[in-house]
DNA sequence: TAAATGTAGGTCAAAGAAAGTCAAAGTCAA
DNA sequence: TTGACTTTGACTTTCTTTGACCTACATTTA
């Protein structure tokens, strides 16, 4: 087994029951014996955002790693709910589109309120006909923003 | 964990409800057995007027530090440029507002990205005239909802 | 009251501690 | 036998810790 597998292994294995750890990475590359620098090429390679996983780090004394696991699942979420609105789209039915992505978190309160404003009936000081219709567009050209690569 | 970031914890505490506080600077480096000039470090990393605190101090005899908690930061900043808006508002001035509030760390690049969209010219498929003014009241009422409390 | 002394805090650069980058060299399966 | 993936290491960047020396204010003292 590469050795690169078996620092994937023994990461993923830290996340143990959290979606959140830290590691040092000389303290890894001492432990699996090998050069610190194989341990980005194991993150670089492992633990990218879309492999759900979201990384930080700070360097320096007492510098770190740290890893999230962000589900993998939102983008798709995300993507499945803008084909599903067509070229109309009500205030109401914007409510209740932003309960779903808040219960399912799939995107923050912040993000929340900024799609609900942007696309608020008294934003919208447009004739009725075509105000669903700019919604509509508002709402899915922001949501596919929220969409992560 | 590091010093700096205990040192950071610890005069954070201090705030305790009020939002101003006063240390002595060797005290402080006794206390956590460091040399005085880390304070100066960790205040001055920390304790940032860009992170909402005002600094002050007094040497000699008596002397100390004083620590002002201010709300002056990112809302102070985001609610004068909403009011600098007037009633219309091009997609060229969105994008000279967002490039300065990016560049003085008042919103996140996602942040900045999902206003982009929600004003821009192709998402807004109206009538030039009423677009800056549509515009205008999307932009400000989306900046209003990123104004911390 | 002017000078001396003591008490704080300020500055800055060097040393130390981690992590990041990148390209060369190695491996291995198709 | 080539092309994708992995391993390695020299060099870079970022952040923290430490200490020598400086400046400002307060209090004695001659």
């Amino acid at each position: 087994m590469r050795i690169s597998d078996m620092i994937e292994e023994f990461i993923k294995e830290l996340f143990d029951d959290d979606d959140y750890i830290e590691i040092q990475r000389n303290d890894l590359a001492e432990h699996f014996n090998c050069v610190p620098s194989q341990i980005n090429y194991v993150i670089s390679t492992r633990f990218k955002p879309s492999q759900g996983y979201y990384v930080e780090s700070k360097r320096g004394g007492g510098g770190h790693i740290s890893i999230r696991k962000v589900n993998t699942t939102k983008s798709n979420y995300l993507m499945h709910a803008i084909s599903s609105i067509g070229n109309r789209l009500t205030a109401q039915e914007v409510d209740i589109f932003l309960n779903n992505f808040l219960s399912f978190e799939v995107i923050t309160e912040k993000e929340a309120k900024l799609l609900k404003v942007a696309t608020s009936d008294n934003v919208l000081t447009i004739p009725q006909n075509t105000k669903d219709e700019i919604r509509a567009k508002i709402f899915k050209n922001m949501l596919i923003n929220l969409v992560e690569d």
